[in-house]
DNA sequence: TATGAATGAGGATTCATTCAT
DNA sequence: TATGAATGAATCCTCATTCAT
């Protein structure tokens, strides 16, 4: 990937993260990436396929970090693990996971994909520890990371991160 | 309120909902009032004011309910009350709510106001409670809270909301 | 002419005058006359009819202004009246005149007919007065004239009219 | 400048000058100048924009046509080239002239600027051949000046340009 | 006569995308 | 690869005009 490709992946990430997918013009775009506005042409085959490279970018990361956690023996830990993800996200992480989240209020239908495996993961610990209910336990689990990532990231600047994980922290434990 | 400029209202809460404030074109509000374009902007300043009226119309009707809960005058009800706001929630007003999360993830700066006065009354409860941290304490509680709303309305066809509140329940009961 | 008919012919004057015809909204002129834009076209056929009204209404003045004029028995007498008409209109007509000229030079053709009696007056005199070329003179006449009427209008904040006026009179005493 | 550019430019020249600025639609610029109507705005910002660069173009021939006359020594000359200004107009600057007054005429505000140079140095002039009241006679001619561009202009096809001149240089000879 | 809601054509402007270089 | 001129469809919005009351 060149240079150029990376500062448009990177402008329009930022962008859309901040502003909304439908709020950035391409030529806003480029003027970011310092590049011409034909040249996100070249690479990406319209806005939406630069939306599609951007996600796809992302989906590897968070894959990324999934192989960690499923990698945990105790059940116990996994789901610990799995439920503190959106206070161990890094920073410069967050306007993906804007992205994502803003694109997920905008559409009109809801797409699983990428919790799916993560409520996979749970379920199968949830069964382990002989929850009765493991799919009920695992949707409340998913609730509340929706919550943390949600605040985590939008309050940012109203909330303490490290305040509010301690809080949860003593519940839980 | 005229028969017609309630239709555009209602129209544009529908698509602002659905696709996003930047997606939905006026002259699509206009077709789904069987309206003209013209008289959008004959009631609403431009496309931000109709947004405007139609936050409007959703922040008094968020202050009625509120009412309802703050008369309660234990604390361990109040906090419930407040923790299942999302769980009662009528169905009718999923797109008032759905638009205002997205606004949310769409905007560089998060506005604080309408969570406000309920933050407040978490604190204030839970400050009676003899709670230690009370400000954590009910910033978690809102953290749960943009989680439920986000699965309840989100996730709507694939999450059943009974049993997640059910199992909720069985939990700080 | 009911009162609300005169506000509409006034303001539209008015209007027409400081910003030229084509930019003036007729709901601008609905709204500086205290009456609803309905009742314009109730009144006149359409912006351009309210328009031919404002001008027949001057035009008609202007005559009136004329007759005096043409009454002046001597030649000399005859010439150096019309000559000062730009200096003795009144301020409450300048938006009417303002008005005229504007039309004039917005249009693709230039429309004669309220200068021709003018030009008739004056080559009839010179001709009296046994000038070589009475048209030429009139002519002449008559472009001095157009200077004098946009300088009196439009530079009335610049030009002192008193003073040009002597200036003028020492010149062809 | 490209082809193009300069062609939208003088296609908005023409029909400004014309019809007058607020009645020429940019799609009809843009048909005028056989070219696309977003490329108006590609190369300006907006139509206001369009008719600056205009003006701007204009001003500069007219900086240098008044270098050609401050060049002249003797007061008389130099009056007497500028009172004949409206009669040396080359027949293509017309458009642009004709703009300049329409735009006079349409604005609520007069706007010296242009003039101001000329009316100096007609002072200057004017001081040196000892008249008593240099500004006043300034002004007089200045409005000589507005008239004859007024008839040369407007009354291209009514009255005889030459005959005028010819009238005129008798009297001050 | 008078209102004001309503229309729809048209206006300026934006924007994703293409194309010649 | 990279640019930037160019396009044309679509967008938001305005405006003259009509119509029901």
């Amino acid at each position: 990937m060149t240079a150029k490709r990376k500062m448009i992946l990177n402008s329009a990430l930022q962008l859309f993260a901040s502003k909304g997918f439908d709020a950035v013009p391409t030529s806003l775009i480029a003027k970011n990436a310092a590049v011409s506005e034909g040249l996100i042409f070249r690479h990406y085959k319209n806005k939406q396929g630069l939306l599609t490279a951007i996600m796809e970018v992302g989906r590897e990361k968070v894959n990324e970090g999934m192989k960690e956690i499923l990698v945990l023996e105790k059940p116990e830990d996994r789901i610990t693990a799995i439920m503190e993800v959106p206070f161990h996200m890094e920073e410069e992480d967050y306007p993906f996971w804007k992205l994502m989240y803003s694109m997920k209020w905008n559409n009109e239908v809801y797409d699983d994909e990428m919790s799916k495996p993560i409520k996979g993961a749970l379920i199968d610990a949830l069964t382990k520890m002989k929850y009765l209910d493991p799919e009920g336990e695992a949707d409340l689990i998913m609730a509340y990371m929706d919550g943390f990532v949600t605040t985590v990231i939008l309050k940012k600047d109203i909330v303490d991160k490290e305040r509010l994980l301690n809080t949860l922290r003593k519940k839980y434990k």
